[in-house]
DNA sequence: AATCGCGCCTGACGGC
DNA sequence: TGCCGTCAGGCGCGAT
């Protein structure tokens, strides 16, 4: 890897942070905007030499002609889109998303291939790009047409930082509802981008009980949730920033800074506001973490 | 229309 | 030591 590269990443991270990285995270939308950062610094404007796909038994099988679409194309543009990052071709876009398990990093293209790496493009200025997925819950999906168009991608709910994604709008989307408030916050197609652990998160902070049905919290409530939401994932984009290096490790990806998660994974440990053992139950499926004395 | 529950998949971990 | 069951969870889909 060339020095230059490396100084791209290091001037992309927070001065005065450390860095963090837990190896088999779940990506939520922090580690995808910091992987969409990481990939934009490396690779916009570098040209595709050659595909391989080693694996293509993933949510929906890979494209199967990426290897003879994508040589000679140049990366224009990476965005981001709820979890789905778009990598932009002159033409086309390959979707990609991260799912359960799911990494991306940018090595040598000398670099050895590792267990796990499904899917490798190898760019110009001896630059790769690996994906790997152990759990095989991720997506690449090469598309000709406006990606926006996609059923995966037409129906999704606004960005959480989008203006319009306010206590008002909650709010209003939450009329009539019966299902938990976790539940609720956890459809993309409601907000986009809020995993387990963010949702739990955020409710910890806005003192809103998991179980509670969205219907029944009022405006106040949503007003305070929603701007919770904003600055719980903009502190995790930001702390994101500083595990950039972590992009151009063999062995590692961006991570969390795991000790600020409140109450996901603290069962039983005190409450930071009141002291009083956190709980766990399964919300819709999926384990919650919350205080009983703080969140109502 | 809204809600619920399943299945995809592998690795880590705990119990015996 | 090794085997087996359970859990982790984003997401789409089918059933109710």
């Amino acid at each position: 890897m060339p020095r230059s590269i490396i100084s791209k990443l290091l001037g992309a991270t927070l001065p005065g942070c450390t860095t963090y990285c837990e190896g088999n995270a779940v990506p939520e939308l922090p580690e995808v905007e910091t992987t969409r950062r990481g990939i934009e610094i490396l690779l916009q404007n570098h040209t595709v030499d050659t595909v391989n796909i080693y694996d293509k038994r993933l949510r929906r099988p890979v494209t199967e002609n990426l290897p003879s679409i994508l040589p000679g194309a140049k990366l224009s543009k990476v965005t981001r889109r709820a979890k789905y990052l778009l990598l932009d071709f002159l033409y086309g876009t390959l979707v990609i998303h991260l799912g359960m398990s799911g990494s991306l990093r940018v090595v040598s293209s000398k670099s050895p291939r590792q267990k796990h790496d499904h899917v490798e493009i190898h760019f110009s200025g001896d630059l790769c790009m690996r994906f790997r997925d152990p759990r095989r819950f991720g997506l690449l999906l090469w598309l000709e047409s406006n990606p926006m168009e996609h059923t995966l991608l037409r129906d999704l709910g606004p960005e959480p930082f989008d203006p319009v994604c306010d206590g008002g709008y909650l709010f209003d989307r939450s009329r009539g509802r019966t299902l938990a408030i976790k539940n609720f916050i956890m459809d993309a197609h409601i907000i986009a981008g809020v995993g387990n652990i963010y949702a739990n998160e955020s409710l910890f902070r806005a003192r809103v009980h998991p179980g509670r049905a969205a219907g029944r919290i009022g405006l106040r409530r949503y007003q305070r949730l929603s701007n919770v939401i904003r600055s719980v994932l903009t502190g995790a984009i930001e702390v994101g920033g500083t595990t950039l290096r972590d992009f151009v490790s063999e062995t590692g990806a961006p991570g969390y800074f795991g000790h600020e998660l409140q109450v996901y994974g603290r069962a039983g440990e005190p409450c930071i506001h009141c002291g009083q053992a956190l709980r766990s139950k399964m919300i819709g499926q999926r384990s919650s973490f919350f205080c009983s004395g703080c969140q109502r």
